[in-house]
DNA sequence: ATTGATCATAAGGTCATCTTATCGAAGCGA
DNA sequence: TCGCTTCGATAAGATGACCTTATGATCAAT
């Protein structure tokens, strides 16, 4: 097989340009020598004369006419590769995948998707809404970039960023409303909605009452913080929300949300990548972005601490 | 200025295809360590990661996908330059510009032509038709790469390929038919039409009638030679003609044609082309079916010898 | 804890490529 | 016709890029 050389290429684009080996060697900034000696080895190795030398004229042969216009654009083309690093080194551009457990998405996104937007013009963001479990095996095999979950993850491999730790609220019916915030142990007694299996919310809910995962007792599971918030207003139960979902969910249903007494149950909402991700640098640029988003989106809806 | 080498755009490429350093480089046909250093240089030169290394799994950077498909695209390019050379190699391929005398021009070509077309299939066969002096010129400065016309040129920097000699002859009214041939002296004082000035054919008459170039009687010179015989057919003198036009050129005039006595007029038809021309080998093949082509036409045409 | 897999690093040798110096051919002016 | 100049090719030596083998480091799996 033939082994051209980028340099053979861009001495020969230099030559045929020129027409003079001297001014072209110039160009080059190598000696004439140096040039003679590549265009030499590449009209060998390619086993036909691309220039004609006559005494006093330089001269591309037909093949060498062909060939100098396909140079050429080989040579733009691989330009095109320093520009193209060039461009994405310095700003995080071109898609970036995240995920976004379900309890957290649907109340942070719009801001956070608004805020990168503006940061971070240019970036293509896709969202992936599944759970933490998923979540970390996308992550792990490279179909997702990063993703916002509840912490802590606990894989070495995961570079982790707290954002923020917000509480978690009692959602009772709505004529429950000023009775006083129930005990543990009458939280126990009520009827508590959660979510399915898998979602960390759920799990999270339980540890706070103190209840074994498998020990849950009836099969009033819901699929997200909204129906369950929907089944408290009809007055099925008591659920918990994070304060982030407090001014989307209970907004539209007869609910009452009352926060507990220290120490209150809170959950810690962070940002993971791999730490082999070469994105890290501009990762944690963006996790202070989310962070911020959030920050705002609580200290607006939240209910005032007890 | 990035420098970027197609070495490192090949270990690239295959790394990007194995995702794994050991096999690509056996793939590459070099060792684990020179691919690994290769890479690194390529990433540090970008300044930008292609591959996130993790532990167990090697996969392509956002920006890597995008390089990947760019760089692959690039490969192939410079692949077709190797079949593009592979190709124009061996066979003699593309724009062929060749000039012809236009006392040459009409005879020839069509048999010319048509053979080249037969033997050589896929030339782009470009035809000029000027004087000896223009396709001199216009061959010295590469706007020609060869021209068939009448021997000797005696450029030194041109290669000079003889194809046949052919006798002159003399065209006279029709009337004349049967008389005999007339001397030197004869025909000095008969009127001698002739080609303007500037074609050789001019020169070659005169000097056989041992005529100062200079001293033409009369202002009848026609500009070629189909109406230089339509005046011998009009009765206001005598022409000469080369053999090969015979054929064409006294078919539809009132006029005879005489062979000279020995030593006849001839002239050398020949081709030639720059020394220096890389198209050397396959010019000297093309003059072999050029004049191969000419032979066959004159012994069709030609009178007998008398 | 050990082993195996995998990529990075190190050290040394080889070959490609560069430089300077020089040659050879050809055009050009005296 | 004889230098003189220009231009590309060639030669020889120096440098550096690149490859190889050997080894280190890391991480996962046993």
């Amino acid at each position: 097989m033939i082994n051209l050389t980028l340099k053979q290429l861009r001495y020969f684009d230099a030559l045929a340009r020129h027409g003079h080996f001297g001014r072209a060697a110039d160009a080059c900034a190598i000696s004439q020598p140096a040039l003679s000696m590549q265009i030499k080895e590449l009209e060998e190795s390619l086993g036909t004369a691309l220039f004609e030398r006559s005494a006093r004229q330089l001269r591309l042969t037909n093949f060498g006419e062909e060939f100098a216009s396909r140079v050429r654009h080989i040579l733009r083309s691989v330009e095109e590769l320093g520009d193209l690093a060039r461009a994405s080194r310095d700003r995080l551009v071109g898609r970036l995948r995240i995920g976004v457990i379900p309890t957290i998405a649907p109340y942070m996104l719009p801001a956070v998707l608004g805020n990168l937007a503006r940061t971070h013009a240019g970036l293509d963001v896709h969202v992936r809404e599944t759970t933490t479990s998923r979540l970390i095996e996308e992550l792990s095999d490279g179909r997702l970039d990063a993703a916002i979950l509840a912490l802590p993850v606990s894989e070495s491999s995961f570079a982790e960023v707290p954002l923020f730790t917000e509480d978690l609220l009692l959602v009772r019916p709505g004529e429950d409303a000023g009775r006083p915030v129930p005990s543990l142990e009458e939280l126990r007694a009520m009827r508590l909605l959660l979510l399915e299996e898998g979602h960390c919310f759920r799990d999270q809910a339980l540890s706070f009452c103190n209840i074994q995962p498998g020990l849950t007792r009836d099969g009033l599971d819901g699929s997200s913080l909204a129906t369950l918030v929907q089944m408290v207003g009809a007055g099925i139960g008591v659920t918990f929300i994070p304060e982030m979902a407090v001014a989307v969910e209970t907004r539209s249903a007869s609910v009452c949300v009352a926060r507990f007494a220290t120490p209150q149950p809170t959950r810690t909402v962070g940002m993971i990548w791999r730490k082999t991700s070469p994105l890290a640098k501009q990762l944690l640029e963006i996790s202070e972005v989310v962070g911020r988003s959030a920050c705002v989106l609580r200290e607006e809806h939240a209910p005032a601490s007890s």
